[in-house]
DNA sequence: TCATCTGTATACGGCACCGTATAAACCGGC
DNA sequence: GCCGGTTTATACGGTGCCGTATACAGATGA
């Protein structure tokens, strides 16, 4: 027997590159397969469908963004602020992750079972959130009001278009990490 | 000569209803003309092609995002934390703009002319909250970080699906709020 | 009333894509 | 070498959509 020359690995991974840079609109078997050097014969060998698909890609992203992630910042160890960091850049700073996290959000707001699996990891991820910032917060409120904010940073910032004169961008996210991540009685700095 | 049975402004405000809805993937004119009760043999009179429309839909979002809602702010007056939250309430709480102003986002990570469109708006925004937030906050670096908090809160607020618990997300939205729009020395509450 | 002008319905060719069917290419085991 | 099973190339029918062409309908102005 023929070893298998097209995985479904391959075509999840084929259809996560697509969906991150034109949406599920752009995941087409035929697209996927030419980009792989195949036609779309195999495809319906690995997959029942172009549904089949979007589930498999959803349940990779789904384990990477979450299991994955944690496994590594857990393994890694060291206090909640530095573990937090470390999930944040895990995913936000990803080459990979990041414009699949993107497309996802996008795709969530009209489909609801997108927007379930969506629900699910972005629920961890806030708890995480919470952790760090329970860490120096007593107030639960103001726990929970924090980490939305810092998770609306996150994803907001890519989102969001406007320029800020002199500054970088990056200037004016460290300086509003600073203002999510110091005590409500910061000196000034 | 016979009156136009379906003008041009039929035409986009369709289109802006499906972007909404699907993005612009899902602007087809012959849904569009299904949708409005017609065929799409009229739309090629108003229009030289799809793109066309996109153009005329991007112009009128453009100009209800950004003038019309400027000019009904300035109109009602007030001083400036009433003018930032009506213009963010004419905006954000707006039945029809928001869904609009959220696909046109995530269609701007793909297409760079929508990319430019959304920066001149979003940088007209970004000018309002500095306006706001530089009304009690002295540092100029921090009133930047707040902004642009604001603006991530307001915008990412819709592509997360998180819950909180207990709390409602409009409860930690108003607590967020506050944390925003309060000097950097607040008592606690 | 009739010519005319304008927006529309309808029909068409073309393209991209989905999912199926079938046959050929391929490799491990005999 | 040959077999058997698996993967793939190819061809097909069907669908949905774009943009064009053409004919029709209805209001207007002579």
């Amino acid at each position: 027997m023929p070893p298998i020359r097209t995985s479904r690995e391959q075509w999840v991974e084929q259809g996560l590159q697509a969906l991150a840079a034109g949406g599920p609109d752009a995941v087409r078997v035929e697209v996927l397969a030419k980009a792989l050097g195949v036609t779309k014969g195999g495809f319906y060998g690995a997959f029942a469908d172009r549904d089949a698909l979007f589930e498999a890609m959803l349940d990779t992203w789904e384990r990477e963004s979450t299991d994955e992630v944690l496994e590594r910042v857990e393994r890694a160890g060291g206090d909640a602020p530095t573990r937090i960091r470390r999930a944040g850049a895990l995913t936000f700073s990803s080459e990979r992750l990041l414009p699949i996290d993107l497309a996802v959000r996008a795709w969530a707001r009209r489909d609801p079972a997108v927007a379930e699996r969506l629900r699910r990891v972005d629920d961890r991820r806030m708890g995480l959130l919470r952790e760090l910032i329970g860490s120096f917060c007593a107030d639960p409120d103001e726990v929970e009001a924090r980490s939305l904010l810092a998770f609306c940073l996150a994803i907001g910032e890519h989102f969001l278009a406007a320029g800020h004169g002199d500054r970088t961008r990056a200037d004016v996210l460290a300086r509003a990490g600073d203002l999510l991540f110091d005590g409500p009685a910061a000196p000034d700095r």
